[in-house]
DNA sequence: CTCAAACTATTGGGGCAAGTT
DNA sequence: AACTTGCCCCAATAGTTTGAG
């Protein structure tokens, strides 16, 4: 299949609403193909691939019959994801590239290197229809507790709060017979031997066969460093970089589950009790071994609670000593891909009011391209300033087609947290913030000072927000 | 058979590090 | 020094499909 055909494929998929016929219409070009498409998709849907250029440049050429993918189009698709082709020399060469491809087979390109078809199908639609096709990664993800019962669970015989770590998530694969592969959420694998002490203790104390789930924290001089910079740090590691004086990773666990169901849709049925109760022996192992040495592993902290009442004084607790929130999670809790009914996030989000400043336009590659992305809204006193996505497209609907009624009006968000300034008389901002409602009662936003209050008191108040 | 829940894809937020101009 | 990109941390919505009652 030429990528003239492929492209076409692409647009019918994109035509059809049905999840299902776009997979059936997958399928068939599957069928039907010689090896092109194969590599194409693989290209544009690799987790593991990117390219390095997002401002593309626009297909200048008015050639009507211009070519089809060949080796010269896999080159430079290839030297761009190897970084062979970087900045300007990248540019140039998808410049000439598009100019020498039809205009249907330009825009394919486009759209490979931007790795988005634009046709609502994704990897896990690929792997359904061909087995393998991408790499995909099973994560587990936790249920806020709006979308669960809790009133359900078996108070009775006891949950389990968790600490949530606020480090980086990875993915700790030990098949039987080989080593020690930290992955993170997106599959990257981390560089050979760049946590040696934690890579050691759990090659020596931790039972093969598994794959484990932890937050990898980084400590410098005995001290754990907020999110942002340990992340930092640990990008740069990912990279080839090195920690720095006096600092070193500190792994914190919370799962083991057999490697055999780490697959796509996979679930353990070993509840969670139990996966935990391994983890503790090899914890325990390594604790005997090392005496009153600091271990590079420890399990993230765990109590088991009896009410839901008691679930958020924890959660309070924690709070209060800074930390992120909590994890609950039932004692009989399956592992799954997806998103678990069974394990719910409990964290901070505090409502205030912001003024809205200006409009944000959507990505410049996406359907919002030219219409409302975010609002840029600030403090009253401008201390604090951050984006908020429009939310619902009834919302953009009513900003693009009035945007006068919506500058400089109050509106209240609602955020996880502040970020204070990186630098010496930078502005605050707000971490994971999200659009409640436009308050036509109010005319002034609050300030910093009231913000910071704001989350003070309801840290405080934490208990308040079990529901009853 | 109907309606709610589950699932999939898409859009949006913040920070930091590294590469390029 | 400024700008772009990637990759961590994530939340919410829209629309389709599934599955419980």
């Amino acid at each position: 299949m030429n990528s003239n055909k492929i492209f076409a494929l692409i647009e019918k998929i994109a035509s059809v609403s049905g999840k299902k016929e776009k997979e059936s219409l997958l399928k068939g070009g599957v069928e039907a193909d010689d090896g092109t498409l194969a590599r194409v998709l693989e290209r544009a849907y690799n987790p593991l691939y990117s390219y390095g250029v997002r401002s593309l440049p626009a297909r200048a050429a008015a050639n009507p019959d211009g070519a089809v993918f060949d080796s010269l189009t896999f080159a430079v698709i290839d030297n761009l994801r190897e970084r062979i082709l970087s900045g300007n020399a990248a540019i140039a060469a998808l410049q000439t590239e598009f100019d020498r491809l039809s205009a249907d087979s330009a825009e394919l390109l486009r759209r490979v290197v931007l790795k988005d078809m634009r046709a609502g199908f994704s990897d896990s639609t690929m792997n359904k229809v061909r087995k393998g096709w991408v790499p995909e990664f099973p994560y587990m993800r936790c249920s806020l507790p709006k979308h669960v019962k809790l009133h359900e669970w078996d108070w009775v015989n006891g949950v389990l709060s968790q600490e949530k770590a606020d480090g980086m998530f990875f993915n700790i694969d030990m098949p039987i017979g080989e080593g020690v592969q930290f992955k993170t959420r997106q599959g990257t694998p981390a560089p050979e031997g760049c946590f040696p002490e934690v890579e050691r203790q759990l090659g020596t104390y931790f039972t093969p066969g598994f794959q484990r789930h932890g937050e990898m924290l980084v400590e410098r001089h005995g001290q754990i460093l907020p999110r942002e910079e340990g992340n930092g740090i640990l990008n740069s590691v990912l990279q080839g970089g090195a920690f720095g004086p006096g600092e070193r990773p500190l792994l914190k666990l919370w799962d083991e589950v057999p490697l055999a169901c780490i697959v796509p849709k996979g679930r353990s049925e070993k509840p969670y009790s139990a996966r935990l109760a391994g983890l503790i022996t090899c914890l325990t192992r390594l604790k005997a071994e090392l005496g009153d040495a600091p271990p590079a592993i420890e399990l993230i902290e765990t109590k088991m609670v009896f009410s839901i009442q008691e679930a958020y004084a924890h959660y309070a607790a924690l709070l209060a000593q800074g930390k992120e929130g909590t994890i609950i999670k039932k004692r009989s809790a399956a592992w799954l891909d997806g998103t678990s009914k069974e394990q719910v996030k409990l964290k901070l989000a505090v409502p205030f009011e912001l003024r809205v400043k200006e409009l944000v336009p959507g990505d410049a590659n996406g359907k919002n391209a030219n219409r409302t992305g975010s609002l840029r809204c600030a403090s009253e006193d401008a201390l604090l300033v951050v984006d908020v996505s429009i939310r619902g497209e009834a919302m953009r609907d009513d900003v693009d087609g009035d945007p006068g009624k919506w500058i400089d009006s109050i509106v209240t968000i609602e955020a996880n947290g502040v970020m204070k300034p990186k630098k010496e008389g930078g502005l605050h901002s707000a971490f994971l913030p999200v659009f409640l409602e436009r308050r036509l009662d109010k005319t002034t936003a609050n300030t910093l000072a009231e913000i910071f209050d704001q989350f003070d008191n309801a840290i405080k108040n934490i208990a308040d927000l079990a529901p009853v």
